[in-house]
DNA sequence: TCCTAGCCTTTACC
DNA sequence: AGGTAAAGGCTAG
């Protein structure tokens, strides 16, 4: 398929959204819903097999205009070098159960564990894909990791992330529900549902409105967006939050708010796309 | 409303 | 080699 638009295919997969990905050759391999597949890119084009143009378009949003995106959040130089840096980065649509899940696993984990932890949950609870000549795992239904023993999950290396991971999976296989549908609702609201979920917390809701609900003013802050903010938008916040910010590493959900607040009003509509440049600049580059 | 301690495991670095 | 801190937070109190 011939790429209209600029699209970066590494970039888009190493930024820390997805994290099951696999780069095997010149390939990278998924798992996406009960498909798999493989991608690749060569300058303007793209390989794939397993799925259609259609799906790919979808899954690495390739319908969003990426040019009028990158210029509605182009507020200040710093921002900028991000921009160009990663030029291409796009935010993926994912699966919002597999989503959710993953992020509420990656509290307190770097990526490498997180990636660990996905993969055995995935063997361990999820159905095989033979798919050239290799196995591969669909990640496990709500259903599936409902059923789970805190043990079994444990064994993932979930640790204290295996009780939530199942209170979570109950409440939705148990109520019925759809994350789908929360696309409907504005993001505020859909937050306030999220955050519902045990395990759940702003941060870990943001990540799945942004990178599977389609909430592009989502503007997730981990510890990373904050040195970012501290470093370059002090400016824009009060002094004594400044202060209190840089004494301490957690944040409080006040805080937590108003760091978020600040960067989908200063930012727009698409303050998540800002986000991601910009927590993967800090870094890559820092 | 804000703050603190505790939760578990893997990895990176000394 | 073995020890220790850090790693993309959340919950209860």
């Amino acid at each position: 398929m011939h790429l209209e638009a600029s699209f970066d295919l590494d970039f888009s997969l190493c930024c820390g959204q997805v994290f099951r990905w696999k780069k095997i050759g010149e390939w990278w391999y998924g798992v996406v819903g009960a498909k798999v597949f493989k991608i690749q890119q060569v300058d303007d084009d793209l390989y794939f097999q397993g799925v259609g143009e259609a799906f790919v378009k979808n899954y690495f949003g390739l319908n969003d205009d990426l040019k009028q995106i990158s210029s509605s959040v182009d507020k200040d130089a710093y921002i900028r070098k991000a921009l160009r840096r990663f030029e291409g980065l796009r935010i993926v649509r994912q699966d919002p159960w597999e989503c959710l899940i993953s992020f509420i696993c990656a509290t307190c984990k770097n990526i490498a564990a997180i990636e660990l932890m996905l993969r055995k949950l995935s063997s361990s609870f999820g159905e095989k894909k033979r798919f050239d000549e290799m196995d591969f795992y669909t990640f496990p239904s709500p259903e599936k990791l409902a059923s789970a023993t805190i043990a079994g999950l444990k064994e993932c290396g979930l640790g204290y992330r295996a009780k939530y991971v199942q209170a979570t999976a109950k409440k939705i296989f148990e109520e019925k529900i759809e994350l789908e549908t929360f696309k409907n609702r504005p993001y505020l609201e859909a937050r306030r549902l999220l955050v519902e979920f045990p395990g759940v917390g702003l941060k870990v809701a943001d990540c799945a409105l942004l990178f599977s609900l389609e909430k592009m003013e989502s503007f997730p802050v981990d510890v990373w967006v904050k040195r970012v903010v501290l470093n370059h938008y002090a400016d824009h916040l009060p002094g004594v939050l400044v202060k209190k910010l840089s004494t301490r590493d957690s944040l409080s959900s006040g805080e937590y708010k108003k760091i978020n607040d600040f960067g989908r009003n200063y930012f727009g509509p698409y303050a998540g796309y800002a986000q991601e440049y910009l927590y993967h600049y800090e870094r890559t580059e820092h």
